[in-house]
DNA sequence: ACCGGGATGTTCT
DNA sequence: GAACATCCCGGTG
């Protein structure tokens, strides 16, 4: 993958932006690593010195360099000890804001994404969440700064075929313990591959769950 | 379906 | 030393 225009990839300018804008604009356009692609249909903004859930909220540090630099790059994290997960790099260089990409509807390669994800049970677990869709693309730390915009690394984002989403819906963020309550998470309604078709709800002082 | 717990190690305070 | 942008498995209804 080296030609960039002429193979559809997004250009830069559509990532210079605020990462809140970028993030329902990247609902049902294409990611591509190598053999594999799927249709993005989750996602959440991650918003730098403005947002105490960002990796960025504090400051560059030695992991979080490719996020505070030019827009359209990957930023490819490790968590929890075992789990990678992806990032388009958007704004401008040194903001430190990002989208993290949550879900993907497997289209290309999908025999390869079963063979990395023997765990899976159904097609739409293969890329039901961050961790899940980098296993099932064979993304990691060896692809954190790849450039989306020229692919020549072989990763890269692609206008969809298919269509906008009809309904999109807007939710609070997943699996983070500050900044609880902005609403940075987008999905495409109805589609079986989102990791969590519902936010969490907050649990009451009962220690019970959702509604009173 | 929904829950709880364990895995596992890097990163930053 | 604590936290962590998670996942999987095994329990119970």
């Amino acid at each position: 993958m080296t030609a960039s225009a002429s193979m559809g990839l997004l250009p830069r300018e559509f990532y210079r932006r605020d990462p809140r804008e970028v993030a329902p604009g990247l609902l049902h356009q294409v990611l591509v690593a190598g053999p594999c692609s799927g249709l993005i249909v989750e996602v959440e903004a991650y918003c730098g010195s403005a947002d105490p859930a960002s990796h960025t909220f504090r400051g560059p540090t030695r992991r979080n360099a490719t996020m505070f630099g030019p827009p359209g790059h990957l930023y490819v994290y490790f968590t929890y000890g075992m789990h990678w997960c992806a990032n388009v790099v958007c704004g401008d260089e040194g903001e430190g804001v990002a989208v993290l990409l949550r879900a993907l509807r497997p289209l290309a390669g999908v025999d390869e994404m079963w063979r990395r994800r023997p765990a899976a049970r159904r097609e739409r677990d293969l890329c039901a969440g961050p961790a899940r869709l980098c296993q099932a693309l064979d993304l990691d730390g060896g692809h954190d700064g790849d450039d989306l915009v020229t692919g020549e690394e072989g990763v890269g984002i692609v206008a969809g075929d298919v269509p906008a989403p009809v309904e999109v819906v807007r939710t609070t963020r997943v699996g983070i313990s500050a900044a609880t309550d902005e609403p940075w998470r987008w999905y495409v309604a109805g589609d079986p591959n989102v990791s969590r078709p519902r936010a969490p709800q907050p649990v009451g002082p009962s220690g019970r769950r959702g509604r009173p």
